[in-house]
DNA sequence: CTATTAACTTAATAGTGTTAATTTTATTCG
DNA sequence: CGAATAAAATTAACACTATTAAGTTAATAG
């Protein structure tokens, strides 16, 4: 027989606990900054004991990561619920998301930046955490299709695939610091988003 | 008076060397495989040694990230060097560009994915690098607008900006594995092509 | 030859992720 | 309740890491 000193919410709770502490210190200083030795030391237990809750540093990032995609679906989610138009919507989405990257750059950049190979054995919490994201994204540019203010050449899936991929592009180049470029950015990213919707739109 | 027991080539040569071995690390293992101690001991040399070349590891991956630069750009480079049509250079451009990225995704991630703190101290060997890779596209892009192939409503430079990013988005959703894509990235990429320069094309 | 100095080595510091052995703590059964 | 049992946490250790400082070698300029 299995016996459980914690129930199942008490672990959860702890490892939420955990996690917190973990985003605290990301936040503040990067990944570098983010240590089971820091961790246990806020948490005032030893560095040790953080490993019944995660197995490595990288399923502790990976659970974080979740997390940011969670909080970015977040934002997509409010943005979209003023407008009944799925065209309307689609472009608050991305709007929001591309606010969100810059207004956190920093955990944005967890999302995409930080991977040791995430091919192994892929957490399907994380898994499934994207899968939402797009998952708004995908649906409503489906009822933008079925409206008839969209015409795809590709499946609904395969586009918010190229609407995320512009939008996730343009950020990138600027949380990443890779390219600067400063107030023509504020052009730029309406520009992507017509751009994109233009490209859906296109008939042959 | 200044004297120097190596002269400055062979400084560069030696650095060069210690370039290849970390590119060679990196390539096998990530940027967790790249360390003075490894560097050192394929270079028989104490790990203290590479320090004379690179004050810290953040500057030798900031020069193996120049040289990821250095190396896409020559990509594009020779994409275009068959075509005389600025529209098809640009296309041929981007194509080439994804392709890279694909062909050698670590390396790629490099570029983009593993930066910490690069706003303080910025390289000018990277800023250089960069600035010459993205310079290829808003040579193109200036020429395809002279020659009436494109009517830019924002400056060259910010139209690269956006092709770029869409380019970069599409393929960076594959490289770190965020997004599997499969078979449909090889719709999705010419598709990006197209819709961007369409975007770029609009007159209102 | 001697002084200088670049290049390098050795040694040490302070930190990391991770594992194993051990102790504490709490729960469940008789 | 008390003893058995197992979970949770601790301590200690290992094998790394980046980085710095002090000391050494070797070559060159005057």
């Amino acid at each position: 027989m299995v016996r459980l000193a914690m129930t199942q919410p008490q672990i959860e709770f702890r490892r939420e606990e955990i996690l917190d502490v973990a985003l605290e210190l990301f936040e503040r200083g990067g990944i570098e900054a983010v240590s089971f030795r820091r961790i246990a030391f806020r948490l005032d237990c030893s560095y040790s004991a953080p490993y019944r809750y995660f197995a490595s540093k990288h399923e502790l990032l990976t659970a974080l990561r979740a997390r940011a995609f969670r909080w970015i679906e977040q934002r997509m989610v409010n943005a979209i619920a003023g407008s009944s138009s799925p065209i309307e919507q689609l472009r608050k989405l991305a709007r929001a998301y591309m606010d969100a990257a810059l207004e956190l750059p920093d955990r944005y950049a967890l999302m995409f930046f930080d991977i040791g190979d995430d091919d192994l054995d892929p957490s399907p919490e994380l898994v499934e955490a994207k899968r939402a994201a797009l998952g708004i994204c995908t649906r409503v540019v489906a009822a933008a299709e079925k409206a008839g203010q969209l015409s795809l050449r590709v499946d609904p899936l395969s586009a918010s695939h190229l609407f995320w991929g512009g939008a996730h592009g343009l950020v990138s180049l600027q949380v990443g610091s890779q390219f600067v470029m400063g107030r023509a950015y504020e052009t730029l990213a309406p520009m992507m988003i017509d751009t994109l919707i233009a490209g859906l739109k296109a008939p042959p």
